[in-house]
DNA sequence: TCTCCCGATAAC
DNA sequence: TTATCGGGAGAT
């Protein structure tokens, strides 16, 4: 009797073993339905075995093998193995976090091929609508030819409502898509800088990872949308990362827009659950030409996988903060080594592990010096000293005098601020007393318009205090600066301007963001106020000054990484400033003017600032000098947590090659009420860490930690 | 003696 | 993770 070793979705890091009578090789990579437990869960079959793993236990028959999905691939089995392995977590949890949630439901989920649409008589249809239709009239003139559904949603919003209509009425028919690529619609001419990126990258034979260093308006979109139409030529598929959903109906609008008539699926948490598993399995079964999504796209099975792209690669998103802790670039990079295809890492600010890959020679870099629209200046930066000197509610009159300037202009301004809320924090003059959040280790922040104090991180939240808890004082004063109380200054400031602030707050209704950058398109605002949600991809062509606030907090911070970040951040933002033909000024209000940070931005040299930030993880020994894994734990108090993590060290196997520190508190230690403590591990090899965390994973496994949650997180972009 | 809650344990 | 089992504490 054959046996299917299953995959499910329990953080148990071993398959079980079911029955199936004449089951064979070509089970692997299908659903099966079974029952565990007392319940039926659908698991994925990873092996199938002609004897049972464990003799001692009594196995259970498969209930149902699916055959409703195409069959996960090789491929992607052996990228969900390798997941799997290096982050040290459960197979079946890898396998689940990868696929559409909907398959993790019982239910078989089928897909009609993808067809094309085609009028049964084009001229009666035509004729049949009223003059002033245009629309109507424009799709009966497409239709006379076959059409895919992608080509007919571009054409419109409202396209499809109509296409399906027509095709109640039998005034249209299906017919099989043609997998042949429509042409792509040329785009601008290509810089010598870009052609030759695009040369780099469709010429790479094999594996080639492509670090593509562009500042914004460089033309990196350009880049990617000539290589991915010379994959599309060659009948292969592309897959395209990006780190945020915000970004994905934009870059998805300017793909089908060059790609019409190529099936273009998205994929993200803002898709709704059964279109992402339709779009998985169009991409899966080869219909679907590009997949362009965030980092759980890095999944989809792609039979004729031809290219990878991942632009903002820094981006901390593509991270999973929780359960799988994957890289999606650098599972990414691991698949397309695989495919033995070319992969494009796109940034301004690359990750410093990405820029000392290139240092190496394992990455390629590809530079694009130049901006890609002709005559576009490159932003003018200025630091503005605020040491010793009088602040208007945290506004240099430098930078006000910048705001009026744009104002008389009617150009608009950005003020960067990347704290939400009123200020940060309530304070007491009489006794120092600051509100603090009961259940975390945190400030609370001050929401002047709710009169609410807000935990920032447990969500937590309460009414302003009539009087200070440790005085008795009535007069306490919210203490620093947020985006609520600088849109407040501004509004009063400039009467006559209008001023719009974007932060997770104002923007929590669905579709308000949307609406708010129609807003700023049209023209209709003068002053935005934004955190880093504005940071991001979005141009803004009649805004002309950035103005920085309370950057300096990112450089003596006690996390190695925030100087990187911080970098990028600024570099991002200013990237908003002057797309259009009007130069950008980006002003940053420092204390510290002379900080070789800001000195590199204004040279616009990030190769500098690498290079001095590479020179010092080195001496200090963190990454990319170093691999690290941090075991987390939290408890109800930090005495469990500390004891659990002693414990866990003392479990550590021997290994001269990696280091174990001593258990510390996190530095948010206390959270929603749990107590949090971490060990961080490292080694100079990643071959050796990996293996003694395998190592320490099975023994800590072994051992049962009653009231302690804990995970490991390998590559930890935060410790 | 009954019931509820919590921790331990198994899951193929 | 989910589901069940059993022991102990307090209620009836």
């Amino acid at each position: 009797m054959p046996y299917l070793r299953l995959a499910l979705d329990v953080p148990l890091a071993r398959l079980f073993d079911y029955e199936l009578a004449d089951a064979d090789a070509s089970a692997v990579g299908k659903r099966a339905v079974v029952s565990f437990g007392r319940r039926a869960l659908v698991g994925m079959v990873i092996e199938v075995a002609d004897s049972p793993a464990d003799a001692g236990v009594a196995i259970k028959p498969v209930e149902a093998l699916l055959d409703d999905l195409p069959t996960l691939p090789a491929d992607i089995l052996d990228l969900l193995q390798f997941c799997a392995d290096y982050y040290q977590h459960p197979l079946g949890q890898v396998v689940h976090t990868a696929l559409p949630g909907r398959f993790r439901e019982i239910a078989p989920y089928r897909v009609a091929p993808a067809c094309a649409y085609q009028a049964v008589d084009a001229d009666a249809l035509l004729g049949s609508l009223p003059k002033r239709a245009s629309l109507q009239r424009r799709l009966a003139v497409m239709l006379a030819e076959p059409c895919s559904e992608a080509q007919l949603r571009a054409e419109s919003g409202s396209a499809w409502r109509l296409v399906q209509a027509w095709l109640a009425q039998g005034q249209l028919r299906q017919v099989a898509l043609s997998l042949a690529l429509p042409q792509p619609v040329a785009g601008p001419a290509l810089n010598p800088g870009q052609a030759a990126a695009v040369a780099a990258i469709t010429q790479s034979a094999g594996f080639a990872c492509h670090l593509l260093c562009g500042i914004t308006g460089s033309g990196k979109t350009e880049v990617y949308l000539h290589a991915i139409a010379e994959v599309l030529q060659r009948g292969l598929q592309a897959l395209v990362l990006v780190p945020e959903i915000n970004l994905t109906p934009q870059l998805e609008g300017r793909f089908r827009q060059r790609f019409p008539g190529v099936e273009i699926v998205s994929l993200h948490s803002g898709v709704a659950d059964g279109e992402r598993a339709t779009g998985w399995v169009r991409a899966a079964r080869g219909e679907a030409a590009i997949v362009l999504g965030t980092r759980l796209a890095v999944f989809t099975p792609l039979p004729r996988l031809g290219l990878v792209v991942v632009d903002e690669e820094h981006d901390a998103s593509f991270k999973q903060q929780e359960g799988l802790r994957y890289s999606a670039r650098d599972v990414a990079v691991y698949r397309a080594r695989q495919a033995q295809v070319a992969i494009v890492l796109g940034s301004a600010t690359p990750a410093l592990e990405s820029w000392y890959n290139a240092e190496a020679g394992r990455y390629k870099r590809l530079a694009l010096p130049q901006r890609a629209v002709a005559g576009a200046q490159p932003p003018s930066w200025q630091l503005v000293p605020t040491r010793r000197q009088h602040l208007a509610d945290g506004l240099h009159a430098h930078t006000l005098g910048a705001i009026e300037n744009r104002l008389a202009r009617g150009e608009q301004s950005l003020i960067f601020l990347n704290r939400r809320g009123y200020a940060p924090v309530m304070h007491c003059s009489e006794c120092g007393w600051l509100a603090a959040c009961t259940r975390c280790s945190a400030r609370l922040t001050v929401h002047m318009r709710e009169r609410r104090l807000r935990c920032h991180h447990c969500g937590w939240e309460e009414r302003f205090p009539p009087a200070c808890p440790g005085c008795g004082n009535s007069d306490m004063k919210p203490l620093g600066q947020g985006t609520q109380r600088l849109e407040e200054l501004l509004a009063q400031r400039f009467p006559q301007a209008r001023v719009l602030r974007i932060d997770r707050d104002s923007m929590r209704r669905k579709g308000s963001f949307e609406a708010a950058l129609k807003t700023i398109h049209a023209g209709e605002v003068d002053i935005l106020i934004g955190t880093q949600m504005l940071a991001k991809g979005h141009d803004f062509p009649a805004l002309t000054l950035v103005a920085v606030i309370g950057a300096d907090s990112g450089l003596y911070s006690a996390d190695f990484r925030a100087s990187e970040r911080l970098y990028a951040q600024l570099a991002q933002v200013a990237g908003r400033a002057g797309r259009a033909n009007k130069p950008g000024e980006v002003l940053i209000q420092t204390d510290f003017p002379e900080h070789p940070l800001y000195q590199a931005l204004l040279a616009d040299n990030y190769a500098d600032f690498a290079a001095t930030e590479l020179a010092e993880r080195k001496l200090a020994g963190f990454p990319p000098y170093l691999y690290q894994a941090v075991l987390r734990a939290e408890a109800d108090t930090l005495a469990e947590a500390m004891q659990f993590l002693q414990g866990a060290v003392a479990l550590a196997p021997l290994d001269e090659a990696v280091t174990v520190w001593d258990p510390v508190a996190a530095s948010m230690m206390r959270l929603a009420n749990r107590e949090r403590a971490q060990v961080l591990v490292q080694s100079g090899s990643r071959a050796r860490l990996g293996a003694f965390l395998a190592g320490w994973m099975q023994a800590l496994r072994a051992e049962r930690a009653a009231k302690v949650r804990w995970s490991l997180d390998v590559d930890p972009l935060e410790l």
